[in-house]
DNA sequence: GTCTATACGATGATAGAC
DNA sequence: GTCTATCATCGTATAGAC
């Protein structure tokens, strides 16, 4: 990925770190493959990161970031948009908000699906580590969710909504784990469902699925 | 655990790994952890089981066998007694025949929470190997399933079932995540949501939010 | 400030004696 | 079946060169 020399040791570092990452699974990953794929010595990850742990925490927050702020804009376009035409905002208008920039990351680029993979194990992490990255860097924009979709449903509580909200992202979440996974899982698979080419389809009736939960009762 | 030292070495291994995997997760959990718990020499591991990833497949398999066999008999008794009635099976009906045993287990013992963990973390593995496991596992029961939904839901596609089945399943799995993780997401514990006591509750909501996006459109 | 060489303790795995 | 001894590899830490 460095096109010289000149490129800085930390984003050589976060760039290899972030492919294999992904590719392998963290746990499978060793700091001697990053920092070999990356050119650089191994000590250079504890200089500049301290551990494993922080090195794929960065890794994660340096493309999180910029993904939720898209996620809040667009969050705060749908608002304004429902209130310049006096209604309230639509659940399905919300939940594309959230939902669709992590599918454009999915389908544009091999890079946006190979950090996409990051993410999905990083909110099914076995051991916690990562999941907790996840919570942390999803709360805020989570919170804007919350608010705008007691706007959509204002005859559900807010502690309901909450609720439904959770299983929602939840359901996304782990949509997109089955979808992406290496591991086929064969009823999924004979039927092609896991093809590129099919991920807008998906989305639309993922999108269907969780709405209905949301509006549900 | 274990009573005598007549009591099999390859079950006090087991039995420890249940409860050491459930406990701190996988990775963080060494054999000889394992094996100083069991009371048994470390070599005994790969004697019995080969490899690490194989003992905790063995861990994994002993007892969601047991509880894919409940749930196929749930099934199957819904489906009956719908038969019985010359009504069509109630899709909220089907979805508690597979998730009650789940909470059933996660609520009567502490061991049963343990082993909730476990398959928790089994289903959202990190690096592929479990989750694995967990699929091909579930695979059985999932085909009777999708048959009883198709049968539930007969206005709706096969294929749409299916996808719709599994993002149901998807949903609980990563509910019950949530639910029992020891990372707190703070939105959810400010409101005492993952309380053992409310998991009837929250089931019930859960089941709701299915059924919803089972039924819909 | 950056980077390198090198070493330490712990881990999963294995070979061979009993 | 069980045990001891040993292995390669892991994440981490540090001393010192540039």
């Amino acid at each position: 990925m460095p096109e010289n020399d000149h490129y800085p040791t930390m984003q050589r570092i976060l760039d290899s770190a972030e492919r294999l990452f992904a590719e392998k699974g963290y746990s499978r990953t060793s700091l001697r493959a990053i920092t070999s794929d990356a050119g650089v010595n191994l000590a250079a990850v504890n200089y500049h990161f301290g551990s494993k742990e922080e090195l794929v925490r960065q890794v994660f927050q340096r493309k999180m970031a910029p993904l939720n702020r898209i996620r809040s804009d667009n969050i705060e376009q749908v608002l304004e948009q429902a209130r310049g035409m006096g209604r309230r905002p639509a659940v399905k208008d919300l939940l594309r908000a959230f939902i669709d920039p992590t599918f454009e990351l999915a389908l544009e680029t091999p890079e946006g699906r190979s950090f996409i993979k990051l993410i999905i194990r990083s909110i099914a992490d076995t051991d916690g580590t990562l999941s907790r990255n996840f919570i942390e860097s999803a709360i805020p924009v989570l919170t804007v969710l919350h608010e705008a979709m007691c706007r959509a449903l204002p005859t559900h509580e807010p502690r309901d909504v909450l609720f439904r909200l959770v299983t929602g992202m939840s359901t996304m979440g782990s949509m997109l784990m089955r979808l992406s996974s290496d591991t086929t899982l064969p009823l999924f698979d004979e039927q092609g469902i896991k093809d590129f080419r099919q991920w807008a389809t998906n989305k639309g009736k993922l999108i269907d699925f969780i709405a209905a939960g949301m509006e549900a009762e």
